[in-house]
DNA sequence: TTGTTGTTCCAACAAACGATGGAATCGATA
DNA sequence: TATCGATTCCATCGTTTGTTGGAACAACAA
């Protein structure tokens, strides 16, 4: 049997991809409770009962929400993971930042649904969570943090949520913190690179960003 | 002229102040949208309209939570600035992170509702933002990151507001994290301070959290 | 006593929200 | 053409949410 959103993924023109779409950043920007239905048919140009007849209930579009956004997730960590094959362990990292950051910034609901999901809660509980655990492992590995095809201790496990966490910080808060610099989006996402570089580099592979170890 | 929110932090048994500390959590959890006057009033004990008495508007009431809670992270701050005079650069910044996740930790709601605030949008943008870029002055400041009394590059702003931030994700994300772990509160919270070094002691220190130089 | 002031609750309102039934429309098929 | 399924919109429903008016009550001053 086919899922509503393996139809909707597998046709991008459908208007059931229309409305998915559309839903992502509306329930990234303002929450699920933020995010009424009418917004989202709004912002498609339909009617809401269009929208409940492909979606069914808000919950149950919220849901395919969530599960898009992590397979879009999980496809990137592949071509990332595909891309620095063959690189020393600064390099990995330093390339893997800089594409996980573009992308994000490409599709920032994806940042925010997922911190909201951490950091919000929902007045009835009944909502799925996604798997982050799955999410962490591949990274774990693919980052050398941990060698293949063994349980990831804890300690690495918080080290990489703290890792995916900066970034979908900086493309989350994008509003907030460029209007805080008073910087425009390009020189924003610069500098989000270079923050990035300067806290993390060191600590997971002992070298500044500029290529030099860590002076004592 | 006093403020009601002057009033409800001068007397803590008030029925103002035990409605902001309820709304206070309430807000924190479920965001703007999510909490609704019906949940704090019930969460309090009392009618709704007890509430509106005391706050006025529900924006009201959230402008209020918003206002107490930064008063109470800046105060912190200080305490924090105090205890760690005297102290070398690296014992400063390990100090200051231990102290700061120890507090919020007990005041989770603080960082719930600063997150919601960087990442959320609320319908009616009628919402005022709370005073971040003096926040993050007084921290460079305080860790040594820059001089006083000058004004504070872009970048080295942006390495503070990844440094709260990280400390925010754990605290808010306790739920989540701690059960996708399976730890214990205690456990986790140990957990998260010594992630907290293990990422910002070598970028921000050039040292590994066991005092040693980082390795080339 | 009477009045005043501050506080609390009951009842209710209008608007917004999630959700649905049914009619209208369109395209393909027989 | 007639029929059928899929899709879209209009109108509407019941509930929740923000908000308010007014009565009840207590404490205190006149």
């Amino acid at each position: 049997m086919v899922t509503p959103l393996e139809k909707a993924r597998k046709d991008p023109d459908s208007m059931k991809a229309k409305i998915l779409s559309k839903a992502r950043r509306i329930f990234g920007q303002y929450g699920f409770h933020g995010a009424t239905t009418r917004m989202i048919a709004e912002e498609v140009g339909i009617d809401i009962s269009t929208l409940y007849y492909h979606w069914g209930e808000k919950s149950d579009l919220y849901e395919a929400v969530v599960l898009d956004i992590n397979e879009d997730l999980r496809q990137k960590l592949k071509e990332v993971d595909v891309e620095i094959q063959g690189h020393p362990a600064y390099k990995r990292l330093e390339m893997s930042l800089d594409m996980m950051t573009d992308y994000l910034f490409e599709h920032p609901e994806i940042s925010n649904l997922i911190l909201l999901r951490y950091f919000g809660k929902t007045r009835d509980e009944s909502v799925l969570d996604f798997p982050v655990p799955e999410l962490v492992s591949d990274i774990a590995r693919s980052m050398g943090f941990y060698k293949e095809n063994q349980v990831i201790p804890d300690n690495i496990r918080m080290r990489v949520l703290a890792l995916m966490n900066s970034i979908h910080n900086f493309v989350s808060g994008e509003d907030f913190f460029s209007s805080m610099l008073g910087l425009d989006r390009p020189s924003y996402i610069a500098m989000v690179k270079e923050t990035l570089k300067f806290v993390l580099l060191p600590a997971f592979t002992g070298k500044m960003p500029n290529g030099k170890p860590v002076k004592k």
